[in-house]
DNA sequence: CTGAAAGCGCTTACAG
DNA sequence: CTGAAAGCGCTTACAG
């Protein structure tokens, strides 16, 4: 079938193909074309079923109505809530989402970037990889619309989309102290993020404003060998003396291999050791016993993420860091509910 | 900044656009351009940061580069993976994909399709919901490239991609029988698709050729209250004079809500009763005893996908069905894996 | 009330 | 070895 295009309609009716796409865009204001002839463009571009070509359209007018989003590793599950609800919100204010992956990797934030930059993205929002800072300044000092989310660069005055990592770290913390842990343990990135280590940094100083804060106890992991190191950490946690009693895990990606390395020890989870996890997680669901949580408002950093990049990419320039509050979740028992 | 195009790199050396076009498309072939020419255009393009207008050269050589990928449930595992996977072999070969989520409805399928299409999208790949048999003739006629993948209209002779249902069914439920159970339920979804229908088909003349199907151990449950409608099965089930002792569950969505069903009314499973999933779920492997299940080849189900479609955009016009097989997963203590 | 024309940023025959 | 020109399918001032 060959392609219509606004001229096919346009010819086929005898008139020009301005006021075609004038009456298809409903831009005709003031009846500058007449109610006759605007119903026949209409039918005739339903009879040949007409596409508009918005590749053409993006090219004319300079805005694709696409936004690009880089994520860091979307088979996380966080990060695949957080792209689905962006997605989301996008298409309710007429945007479409190019998703593009970077696996943590650097060089691949930066291809993404030249790939979206290239598809003419309207604007972009990131959950930067470690050491993208320059990346990023480049970026936004070519002043294209930019918003970072779940994590940013303090010094860096970009739009950003926090959640309260330190606050929420220190109440969860307390809540294992006040269900008497005496020896809790941290379980964290080896790596520069700054949501983390605030994370960590909140852990730390509740720990230390109860006076039983111990730095053998925190352990770092790697990412690329997760599972190896949150094995070998779990191990040390509960062969030490004095052995831990509980333990905060940074992120979800550490909370859910670490409850695994847990229940392959044959620790009994919330008896032996008392948890306190990033994230929700469907296998938490699962277990006979609550497993409590830092459960961060996905949805509401997506629609703040999408806001703030629209309200840039009309116009607006001022720089903004909104910081959403995360909940802690402790239920009865968890399947129940 | 200003936007930095082929002409401004054309301009600020004095040549054509048509040959910065060449050199930088690497296409200057039998020494057209000149190497001293040809080294300056590069140093200049990447002296001005030059980013090429993909928007305006799809619209000049009538390809985007771009697939649209339609996800009757992004929410679902399964499909999470299958789109990443999609994502993954096409950014390989050098395509775009843009993603569409359904929710099962096809009215916005529909949508999706005339979405993707006014993006000029060069192909389809398509998990395609209850009913969208006729927009699927629609879009084939169209003889825009199509691959359909997990479920298809077998009537329909479009190029699909699917797993050996009847026969991993068929397969798993003897797994079952082998174990001993007498009284084997099926939970399945009250719908009319195809490849659903042929996994309950499988399971269903297992139980025959054994002589133990009773027609009141089946189950149907409804996509948009399904967790209402499986507590109500298994409470159905586990009630039952003779009770049941073994369950096939024809989904992973199914599966996942049947076992926290099971585990909530105190079931010891794998043991009071005996369970089949259908794929894998990182849920089961926090369990402490195995959870069988149809592990169903989704990364070669993806490239399978891209293969044939990318096959059809560059000229190809067989029709193919391919049939991959899935795998019967069956750990001994899935967490120590 | 409607049309002719320019131009978005490319590529690709064609001419020299 | 290189340039001028046309055209992809739109939109938008401008002219009438």
């Amino acid at each position: 079938m060959k392609k219509i295009s606004l001229k096919t309609i346009a010819n086929e009716l005898g008139v020009s193909s301005a006021t075609v796409s004038l009456v298809l865009n409903g831009k005709d204001k003031n009846g500058r074309v007449s109610k006759d002839l605007s119903e026949k463009i209409l039918a005739k571009a339903a009879d040949l079923n007409y596409v508009p070509n918005t590749l053409a359209k993006s090219l004319k007018v300079g805005k694709s109505k696409t936004i690009g989003l880089i994520i860091a590793d979307i088979s996380n599950l966080f990060f695949g809530a957080l792209a689905l609800h962006i997605q989301t919100f996008a298409q309710q204010k007429g945007y479409t989402v190019l998703i593009g992956n970077t696996n943590e990797k650097l060089s691949e934030m930066e291809h993404m970037v030249n790939f979206l930059l290239a598809r003419q993205v309207d604007g972009f929002i990131i959950t930067p990889t470690e050491k993208s800072d320059n990346l990023l300044k480049r970026l936004n000092n070519s002043n294209i619309p930019l918003v970072l989310v779940d994590r940013t660069f303090p010094e860096l005055n970009i739009n950003s989309v926090l959640i309260n990592n330190y606050e929420i770290s220190y109440k969860s913390t307390e809540l294992l102290i006040n269900k008497g842990c005496k020896n809790i343990g941290i379980v964290t990135y080896k790596q520069d993020h700054f949501h983390v280590n605030e994370r960590r940094r909140g852990a730390v100083d509740a720990l230390k404003n109860a006076g039983i804060f111990n730095p053998d106890n925190v352990e770092e992991v790697r990412y690329e060998y997760l599972r190896e190191d949150i094995s070998a950490a779990i191990y040390k946690m509960i062969n030490r003396n004095p052995k831990v009693d509980g333990i905060f895990f940074t992120t979800n990606s550490i909370s859910i291999n670490g409850v695994k390395a847990l229940i392959k020890n044959d620790i009994f989870v919330q008896k032996d050791i008392q948890i306190m996890c990033f994230d929700e997680n469907d296998a938490f669901y699962i277990l006979p016993y609550a497993v409590p949580f830092i459960k961060q408002p996905i949805k509401e950093m997506a629609r703040t993420a999408i806001d703030l990049l629209i309200a840039q990419i009309e116009g607006d320039n001022k720089t903004e860091t909104v910081i959403l509050e995360a909940e802690l979740v402790e239920k009865e028992k968890v399947v129940n509910q």
